[in-house]
DNA sequence: AGTGGGATCTGT
DNA sequence: CAGATCCCACTA
C-alpha cells in the first residue's frame, strides 16, 4: 500500500471496531464539495463502539437511526447530538455486526477561508472534538449511509509515508484510554489517540 | 402523544 | 457549570 492512495478496500475496515479505532490514527478524512473544493484533516483520535457495549447506540435494538451500523464496512454514519452537533463514524465489521469507529479530532493543516479570521491557538484546534471536526467540513446527516471512498463527499486516505515511518520509528506514539462523554461502559479502555498532537480534543 | 436524555461545545 | 436545541427511542 502506497501513500496517499485512497481506502477503497472497504475489507481493510470490515474487522472489530477496536482493531480499525487505533489504525485510523494518521489516516486522513477528505471532504469533496461538488464544486471541487476539498477541505482534508488528519485523524488524531478515534472511539470504537461495538457489540456488547453499552454505551453502542446499537446496543438495544436496531433502529431508523443505528441503521448503518449493522450495514457493510467503509460506510459514513452520522447522527445529531444535542440538538445542534453532528458526529461523524466509519462503520466497522462484517454486515450484520453493528459497530462503528467515531472521529473525535482532525489535525487541519489548511484551515478554510472562513475560518482564517480567528486566532492562532484557536485555529490549530479548529477540529478538536467530533462536534466541531463535522462543522469545519461541513458534515450533517445528509451524508450518512454513503460509502467512503474515491469521487463520494467524503472519503479516507492511508496514512502517508512519513507518518508511518514515524510510527515504526517511534517518534510518534499513541495512547489508549476510555471513551469521553459517555454514561455507560465507561470503563472500557476503547479510545486513541496520537501521543504528541495538540488537535486531540482533551488529554 | 408525551418525554427524558444524549458518543457536545461555548462562554461565565 | 449552565445553557443551547432537536431528535428519537421508550413508555403508555
Amino acid at each position: 500500500m502506497s501513500a496517499n492512495t485512497q481506502i477503497v478496500e472497504s475489507f481493510w475496515l470490515a474487522r472489530p471496531s477496536t482493531s480499525v479505532a487505533p489504525d485510523l490514527l494518521g489516516c486522513s478524512l477528505v471532504r469533496q464539495f461538488p464544486d471541487g473544493e476539498t477541505i482534508r484533516g488528519i485523524i488524531v483520535e478515534t472511539e470504537a463502539y461495538g457489540p456488547g457495549d453499552p454505551a453502542c447506540h446499537a446496543y438495544r435494538q436496531r433502529t431508523p437511526r443505528n441503521e448503518v451500523m449493522f450495514g457493510p464496512a467503509g460506510m459514513s454514519y452520522v447522527y445529531l447530538i444535542y440538538g445542534m452537533y453532528h458526529c461523524f463514524n466509519v462503520v466497522t465489521d462484517a454486515e450484520g455486526v453493528a459497530s462503528a469507529v467515531l472521529i473525535r479530532a482532525l489535525q487541519v493543516d489548511a484551515v478554510p477561508q472562513e475560518f482564517a479570521g480567528i486566532p492562532d491557538k484557536k485555529r490549530s484546534r479548529l477540529a478538536a472534538g467530533p462536534g466541531k471536526l463535522c462543522k469545519v467540513l461541513k458534515i450533517d446527516r445528509t451524508l450518512s449511509g454513503f460509502p467512503l471512498g474515491a469521487g463520494q463527499p467524503l472519503r479516507l486516505e492511508h496514512r502517508s509515508d512519513r507518518f508511518q515511518q514515524a510510527v515504526e520509528e517511534g517518534t510518534i506514539n499513541f495512547v489508549q484510554t476510555t471513551r469521553i462523554g459517555i454514561s455507560q461502559g465507561i470503563d472500557l479502555p476503547w479510545r486513541w489517540y496520537v501521543g504528541n498532537s495538540t488537535a486531540v480534543s482533551q488529554l
